[in-house]
DNA sequence: ATACGTGCAAAGCCTTTGCAGGTGA
DNA sequence: TCACCTGCAAAGGCTTTGCACGTAT
């Protein structure tokens, strides 16, 4: 798997040993392209093949990774850091976030047109974007629905 | 000020009581429009003027806010909320930020843009934005010129 | 041998909550 | 009076750190 060697590349150029712990937490996130995982859920998924991690791991590994850029950290509001795979370095494209107020699902787009935006800020601003991060906080579909059909009642 | 009496009757709305600790607090952010302050900070500048007022306080006071839409929180990646006056109320343009990642300064930018982003995902995905969050890290003019002078060296 | 990694427990932030006393309508 | 507010202290989450014990090179 391509994006797999690009890790472990990643993790030796930053001289860090590929352990047991870590190549189980890497693969929980290349499992799950596009989910945002906090520290506890990690742990929880990782200690069902490895009884005995600690948190203390959990935390130190995501950081490392994060520091690597294979992973990315995310907040949404709810106070607590979650983590996802770091897909743009897999040549994915940059993807955004609809957080539903209502159910707390979390969904994804892909979003091209900020790019212009970035330029015009360099231009008239002299503020050069390294990273973005776009949030919408809304209803899906589901809950949409849900609330239309309550009305009548 | 029209902007006082408006958050004046917010509060009256939600049957909540004027006292010196919020009115302080308000006074605080309308001072200070588009800084974005954390708890720790509103305590500290409340204090100049009113010697013991608890931290919690200032918490329950900026939670009441937000909910009043008096105050928004925002979230930048260093774990602790933030708090700015919502503007927006006050029929201002919603604005969003430019977080510098070397000097850590926030600025503002205006941007309308994203409306018709927003219809998009309605029509397209069913998801209907109620608020959105848009935020640009990078680095900031300065910043960028000190690291360019330091180059030739 | 030596630097790196780990689990555990303790400590550190930021934030929320319980409570007894105070205050405004 | 009565619901609302407050400060203080304690408790709660999430996260980081210290330490002694492993482990790979």
């Amino acid at each position: 798997m391509a994006q797999m060697s690009s890790v472990y590349r990643r993790l030796e150029e930053g001289a860090k040993r590929l352990t047991p712990q870590r190549e189980l937490i890497i693969k929980l996130f290349l499992d799950r392209p596009g989910q945002h995982l906090s520290a506890e859920e990690v742990h929880q998924l990782v200690r069902q093949e490895f009884r005995d991690v600690g948190m203390a791991t959990v935390y130190r590994t995501v950081e490392l990774l994060t520091k690597l850029d294979i992973l990315r950290q995310i907040r949404f509001n709810d106070g607590r850091a979650r983590y996802e795979i770091n897909l743009e370095a897999a040549n994915m494209h940059r993807h955004h976030h609809m957080v539903c107020v209502r159910c707390n699902r979390v969904e994804e787009f892909q979003e091209d047109l900020l790019d212009q935006l970035e330029d015009r800020l360099l231009r008239e601003r002299g503020f050069r974007v390294a990273d973005h991060e776009l949030k919408f906080y809304g209803t899906c579909r589901q809950c949409d629905r849900k609330q239309s059909n309550m009305k009548p009642s």
